[in-house]
DNA sequence: CATGCATATGCGCATATGCGGATGTAGTTG
DNA sequence: CAACTACATCCGCATATGCGCATATGCATG
């Protein structure tokens, strides 16, 4: 299967979903959340909590996640549960920040040369 | 260095900068356009014809991912060329798609079953 | 130095998105 | 079933961003 695709040019709606994905990820607040869900499975009163938005918020930001299959939803007595569903994600932020240090590792050679 | 960290929180900066960095790949044309640079370095007028954009757009979202430091500058002549910079992007991209991929096939799966 | 080409930028508009506050809903408990 | 808890959603506003159109800038050439 496409396993070894040569960068086979994507279809305009395939770019649309790739570009989507990556907005959801363009938030602070829902980077936030990842990173508070890396740990494991929490509700929301912990997201709440662990991030410091509103509950309103945080709420609305988790259903974004979920409906791009980044999180899974569990209800369990009043609370709900939220955990990363889509591991891609690990690699997707490990990739950027490493990217990210060496950009500024550069800039910081830039001044001290 | 720091390659094995345990995934320390990041700080609200880098939280921002991480967030950017998907912003700006969270457009289709910026897309398109890296797409259309994964086999090497084109002028503006090149990458004009390949997407379809007009110029003036064009050259905004060169601006947009020189910015932000992937793709690089390269004055010859008249023309302008622009080059994959940082080569995170050939992962990033190849994850993200391997992982809309996976969630696609489950989607058609829970047709079929 | 006047003209022309390749690229960049200013401006205005339309749309999208995040946020706070209030309110709605589902489930639990007395 | 009334009150409470945890979560979701509605509304309005403020801001950000993409786009088209026009125009400016930089560089080469006759």
């Amino acid at each position: 299967m496409g396993r070894m695709a040569k960068q086979a040019p994507l279809s305009d709606k395939a770019l649309e979903h790739v570009a989507r994905r990556f907005a959801v990820l363009a938030e602070p607040m829902r980077l936030r959340l990842l990173q508070a869900l890396f740990a494991g499975e929490l509700p929301v009163n912990a997201l709440v909590a662990a991030t410091g938005g509103t509950q309103a918020n945080v709420s609305r930001h988790l259903q974004t996640l979920t409906q791009a299959h980044l999180l899974s939803r569990r209800k369990e007595g009043l609370q709900v549960f939220y955990a990363i569903a889509d591991p891609s994600i690990f690699k997707l932020c490990e990739l950027v920040c490493g990217s990210l240090e060496k950009t500024f590792t550069k800039q910081a050679d830039s001044f001290s040369r």
